[in-house]
DNA sequence: ATGCCTAGTGATACTAGA
């Protein structure tokens, strides 16, 4: 079985680029995000015609998440808890497959610090108390999407570049290590632990042409999952389409 | 240090992204 993660940046600017990459690449499942879409606008038939199933959660503007599946969809919540003022779209879980397939998108938390850079901090506590609850359950878990976090100096194309930036401050990486340190797989680099790897390319400077990119889109995997996982890479060539995300789909091959 | 590019909103220059 095959997940994919994909911030689209835009869902409906973005439908022909998706539903060719879904055609060519033909993933069982995939986790979007930044719908830029209310509620109302996501492009359900397409997806439909295109052979998914979709939940999804949408928000004028910005944020959104959503996931597609093949094969039916058990949606188990919308919305990351511990905080009721939160009423950004960025959190959406389902039971897909036999998998509990978490979908999520973490704040940029730019400029940093201030406001934004706290609201990120904020938004990783909560994941992390989350996710603690999930492997709790002791059952397969996938929780993916754009995190907006480069966890180590091998995923940032010039790292001293970064360190004051919310995505790389020391904050936000010692989050990210908490998180995983409670008994995930970051499925990417368990397979590939040397390799230059990147998900984004900014849109400024011909980046994706220098190869001036970020790993910022991950999949983390509870130990009852991450002994199933045969292969994961990233369509990197899908950056160079027209009219495409700055983001590439990243995806794992499940021995399910 | 800043803009570079791109999308959304809504009709203009903003915000937001990373």
């Amino acid at each position: 079985m095959k997940i994919a993660t994909y911030n689209v940046n835009g869902v409906n600017g973005r439908l022909p680029v998706l539903l060719r990459w879904l055609k060519e690449t033909n993933p069982d499942v995939v986790c979007l995000q930044e719908l830029k879409a209310p509620q109302e606008n996501f492009p359900e038939a397409a997806i439909k015609e295109a052979g998914y199933n979709a939940i999804w959660h949408g928000q004028k503007s910005w944020n959104g998440v959503a996931i597609l599946s093949k094969t039916e969809i058990q949606e188990l919540r919308r919305g990351l808890p511990g905080d009721p003022e939160d009423l950004h779209s960025r959190y959406i879980e389902a039971f897909v497959n036999g998998i509990v397939v978490a979908c999520l998108y973490l704040p940029n938390g730019n400029p940093a610090p201030g406001p934004k850079f706290d609201y990120k901090l904020g938004w990783f506590e909560r994941l992390t108390i989350h996710a603690a609850g999930l492997l709790s359950r002791n059952i397969p878990v996938v929780m993916t999407g754009d995190y907006n976090v480069m966890p180590t100096e091998l995923d940032v194309y010039k790292p001293e570049r970064w360190v004051d930036d919310a995505l790389f401050r020391p904050e936000t990486r010692a989050a990210f290590k908490k998180l995983v340190d409670q008994g995930w797989t970051d499925a990417i680099r368990k397979l590939y632990p040397d390799d230059t790897i990147y998900t984004f390319w900014d849109y400024f400077r011909n980046a994706y042409g220098r190869d001036a990119g970020l790993r910022i889109d991950h999949f983390l995997l509870s130990p009852q999952i991450e002994g199933q996982l045969k292969a994961a890479g990233v369509d990197k060539n899908v950056r160079g389409w027209e009219k495409t995300s700055d983001h590439a789909p990243v995806w794992i091959e499940l021995d399910v």
